[in-house]
DNA sequence: TCTGGGGTCCTAGGACCC
DNA sequence: TCTGGGGTCCTAGGACCC
């Protein structure tokens, strides 16, 4: 049995996700904004079309968009991790392997699936997708991962295949590679695609007959796979089952700098709380996890060259592992406080978890508290989370500890915020049909 | 004035040990 | 004047992804 993969990939996904309880806005450029409306991080084809590209500044956009009546949403997580789960639903029922890749995009195996019209099945899901979600999605399917990503591409470029695209043969994997940027494919970033253009190498198709000893040696076992990949060669199997994260990360931009400890002291706080959470609820895999290392950040705008640089940070090892709130707080504000340097105007900071392992049952070393101890710490913890999670009209912070000061950890801007249709009710109101 | 956030893997080089 | 070689572990940095 051969091997054989699907690829379904949302359009221009956070947009679409706001199109679909603002009909009105079919047809109409769409964009979205990363947090503090900072970056543009999804436009619709209309915006793609005025030439914006991923990822730059808002302000240099700010006054196109407004000639051109540009749409602008911040981003609402909420709403798209909700509406995702909805996409990954559906494609469920049409495979039973199913890789979720990331929030717009998932892998279906199709192996024994050979005596089927692979162009149909898919195209229905593909509608019933549209149908079921009123999310517009590309699918590509071929013998291997990355050619399922180019032909997936391929069918997001190319209205006239109807959004599906099936690399059965080696002439069509030829003429889909041809029509493919070497720094479109899947592994091939920013920095390669410049080096194998400077060398000549433009296309998939060109990269796909390189010679591989020489790709090994200049590009490592990663470029090697790529290759391989591109040439039918399926290196890269079907991860059904989420893997266990290896760290957990939050951290912010402010919207001003701050140079005080203090103000830093409150920031770092508020995101050993947020990491922590993540962890109990189980930070994308199965159950709660636990962290054995805590590292605080603080960086200086690297954007401002003239200003002094600065990228301070600590790690500060738990003496038993924990998603506390207390203990990772503690944990985070003595890396802080060996981190820190006084005098730099500091943009961003946070908080990361390290060494992650799957919580079990109570472990006490000979220094750690008591088991009794340790539980009464635990049913705290839960009562804390009781109170901010069942806290109405978003008042998530309702009840955070001392450290966390007032006010920090927001500083957030959010201008164009759109209701969470899907999860506050507060915030459903009048939706057209 | 305004430039995101959250991840993973690979590699090279140093420390250390025998 | 001579001053090995090889294995392992750790870390920092680079590259990639969405």
């Amino acid at each position: 049995m051969t091997k054989f993969f699907a690829l379904v990939d949302c359009n221009n996904f956070y947009a679409s996700c706001e199109r679909v309880f603002r009909p009105d806005l079919e047809g109409r450029p769409v964009a979205v904004l990363s947090n503090n409306d900072g970056c543009v991080v999804a436009r619709s084809s209309e915006v793609k079309a005025l030439g914006v590209a991923m990822g730059v500044p808002f302000f240099e956009v700010r006054a196109l968009f407004q000639r051109h009546g540009v749409a602008v949403f911040s981003s609402n997580y909420e709403l798209y991790g909700d509406l995702s789960a909805r996409v990954m639903a559906v494609l469920a029922r049409y495979s039973p392997d199913l890789e979720v890749y990331s929030i717009d995009e998932a892998f279906l195996g199709l192996d024994g699936f050979e005596r089927w019209d692979l162009n149909a099945h898919l195209g229905e899901l593909r509608r019933t997708v549209r149908r079921w979600t009123g999310i517009p999605v590309s699918v590509g399917a071929a013998p291997t991962k990355t050619l399922a990503k180019v032909a997936a591409g391929r069918a997001k470029k190319t209205p006239e295949l109807g959004g599906v695209l099936v690399l059965d043969t080696p002439a069509a994997v030829a003429a889909a590679l041809a029509l493919t940027p070497v720094g479109d494919v899947w592994g091939i970033g920013r920095r390669w695609s410049k080096r194998l253009e400077a060398m000549g190498i433009q296309t998939a198709l060109e990269f796909s007959r390189q010679p591989e000893a020489r790709v090994r040696k200049t590009m490592g076992v990663t470029g090697a796979r790529t290759l391989l990949e591109l040439r039918g060669q399926p290196c890269l199997g079907l991860e059904t089952q989420p893997a266990d994260r290896k760290s957990c990360v939050a951290s912010r931009s402010f919207a001003q700098t701050v140079t005080a400890f203090d103000d830093v002291k409150d920031a770092v706080a508020t995101f050993a709380a947020r990491a922590g959470e993540r962890l109990r609820h189980g930070h994308g895999s199965g159950g709660a996890m636990v962290a054995g290392q805590v590292c605080a950040f603080a960086l200086t705008d690297r954007f401002a060259e003239n200003a002094p640089q600065c990228h301070a940070a600590a790690t500060v090892a738990l003496e038993t592992p924990s998603n506390l709130t207390v203990d990772l707080t503690r944990a985070a504000l003595a890396a802080l406080r060996r981190a820190y340097r006084p005098g730099y105007r500091y943009k961003k900071a946070g908080v990361m978890l390290l060494d992650l392992a799957p919580e079990t049952r109570a472990q006490p070393t000979l220094f750690a508290p008591t088991v009794e101890d340790r539980d009464k710490a635990e049913r705290l913890q839960r009562a804390l989370d009781g109170l901010n999670g069942s806290a109405r009209g978003g008042g998530r912070d309702l009840v955070r500890l001392g450290a966390a000061g007032f006010g920090h950890g927001g500083h957030l801007r959010r201008e164009h915020r759109s209701p969470r249709y899907t999860t506050h009710w507060s915030e459903l109101k009048r939706v057209r049909a």
